[in-house]
RNA sequence: CGGGACGUAGCGCAGCCCGGUAGCGCGCUUGCAUGGGGUGCAAGAGGUCGCUAGUUCGAAUCUAGUCGUCCCGACCA
């Protein structure tokens, strides 16, 4: 086994790495923190891109470009939202470089090319945003705005890792400017449920919808709606995020509209957000210790052919069979690739496809031609099964659907399986570090319970699910009343 | 920002302690065989040893500096 890959009970962090650097999706750049994104990984984000940007203009959005850079002064505008970025910006100082007279052949800044203003390099594009809307909205009849953006974004991270946080990202933030504070949070709550749509339906990710304790909300909401996916080392990880962000943002650059009464208001806004971080979650949600398991609904590549011949003649017949299969299963709307490549056999291919995830497998030799079958294997349960050629693309339609339906399944029994109720702070303790997952508490509702509950344990409050029941009951760390359960884990 | 590691061929590494002009595996090219789970044999191509300065007849190796990347923590999508 020339590729052998480091086990999940091994190194769990090192089996993530090497699964995206071997599965082909992304390598390593230059740049510190920032990454390449490989065509095979690339072609993952299209296409969850595709569907998300469906469901976004199914529920009324458009699409806009808004600019990379963000004078300093915009920034200002929003107190929170600039407390919260401030310390992780890339910020342009100077428009020109110049060679360097004291060293041969080398730049340097041109100190006569100084910005009167420095531009931030947007890590979210409110301020620059809510700039432009200011112009655009006059009269209720302007609204709502409903606007996103496809874009990337920087946010200078201490540390970073593959997907999870990496310095420069691409995401989708939609921006959306309301008459009343009711359609806002109607738009937000909207949002996070096409976000959870998504995240189940497409990636087979269960997710848990909540809301953000005041600790951790966005800079400058004042709800932060979520959807917390689980991960199989036992943390939580934040999918996507919706904002309830009130008037802070209307405020802070102006943006007043007439009513029908011809009053001025300030507008009510929201922001959303989902970026290829899903793609570390897709990674750490399915994989196994082959590699990569892409869920049918968006894998980069759904089916791979592979002949199996000895000599000229029996390929020739082995092409002239796979040519149909190829028609018929793109005549479905199923991506498929033939790798008939002469360098590598099929045991390595049979490898290297079950290392990046593809879900269907189809071999086919001169002994299956001669018996009317094709051999099929699934990447989720590993199973092989012959399968009479007539009756090959109704199955491989039947595997779409049950290979997605299946890792669904896995996940949520493993979710499920991962929701703790307890009631004491040993309990609690006993349960983050022997089993992990989501822990079920009370809590007083204060941010210095939560707070100290961080340090002490690592654990922080993920949401206060959506229709949480209320419960008497008294908190787990300091032992005050509490009227509700939330939802504790180790994140990423 | 603290702690740890690393930088030598496309990739993974050895050589460094004890200085003498660079090697192994994979991959790549060509040929023949092979082909139902990471092929075998043969012949080839490929490296200013991260960068800079110093010591020396001579530096991948010793000294000083510098740049960069990764991993683990605290902060965050």
């Amino acid at each position: 086994m020339a590729n052998e890959l480091t086990s999940r009970e091994t190194d769990y962090a090192q089996w993530y790495n090497e699964l995206i650097l071997k599965g082909g999706l992304a390598d390593y750049s230059a740049v510190r923190g920032c990454m390449v994104i490989k065509p095979y990984g690339y072609t993952l984000w299209e296409n969850m891109r595709d569907v998300l940007d469906k469901m976004f203009k199914d529920t009324g959005h458009v699409n806009a470009y808004f600019p990379l850079f963000v004078p300093k002064s915009f920034l200002e505008k929003e107190e929170g939202h600039a407390e919260g970025f401030a310390k992780e910006c890339a910020v342009v100082t100077h428009y020109r470089l110049k060679t360097d007279p004291n060293n041969k052949g080398k730049l340097m800044v041109d100190p006569e090319a100084k910005l009167e203003e420095e531009l931030i390099v947007r890590p979210t594009s409110e301020a620059i945003i809510w700039n432009a809307y200011k112009d655009w909205i006059q009269s209720y009849r302007d609204l709502p705005l409903l606007i996103n953006q496809w874009a990337n974004v920087v946010r200078w991270e201490m540390r970073t890792r593959l997907f999870l946080r990496t310095a420069e990202f691409l995401w989708q933030e939609g921006h959306t400017a309301h008459a009343t504070a009711e359609e806002a949070i109607e738009e937000a709550e909207k949002m996070l449920h096409v976000y959870g749509d998504f995240v189940e339906n497409y990636m087979a990710l269960p997710v848990i919808k909540g809301i953000k304790t005041p600790n951790e909300r966005f800079a400058g909401a004042l709800e932060t709606y979520c959807i917390e996916a689980l991960m199989q080392d036992g943390k939580a990880l934040q999918a996507g995020t919706s904002h309830f962000l009130g008037q802070n943002f209307a405020k802070a650059f102006d943006v007043k509209y007439l009513t029908k009464e011809n009053k001025q208001e300030f507008v009510w806004a929201t922001s959303w957000g989902v970026s290829t971080r899903l793609i570390g979650a897709l990674v750490m949600a399915h994989s196994d210790d082959q590699g990569l398991v892409m869920p049918p609904k968006i894998a980069p590549l759904q089916v791979v052919i592979v002949p199996i011949y000895k000599g000229p003649e029996q390929k020739a017949l082995v092409d002239e069979k796979v040519d149909g299969i190829v028609a018929g299963l793109k005549a479905n709307g199923i991506s498929v690739k033939y790798d008939d490549a002469e360098n590598t056999r099929p045991g390595w291919k049979f490898a290297e496809y079950e290392l990046k995830g593809v879900p269907v497998r189809i071999a086919i030799g001169q002994k299956d031609i001669e018996n009317g079958v094709v051999e099929v294997a699934r990447r989720d349960t590993k199973e092989k099964q012959s399968i009479p050629a007539a009756d090959l693309i109704e199955h491989v339609k039947f595997l779409m659907t049950d290979i997605q339906q299946n890792l669904y399944n896995k996940a949520l029994a493993y979710r499920d399986a991962h929701v703790t109720e307890v009631n004491s702070w040993e309990e609690f303790k006993q349960v983050l570090h022997e089993k992990g997952g989501f822990i079920s508490a009370h809590w007083d509702g204060t941010a210095e319970t939560e707070d100290k509950i961080k340090e002490e344990a690592k654990a922080t409050i993920r949401c206060i699910p959506l229709d949480n029941p209320l419960e008497a009951g008294v908190c787990v760390f300091s032992g005050k009343p509490s009227t509700q359960r939330v939802l504790f884990a180790m994140a990423y």
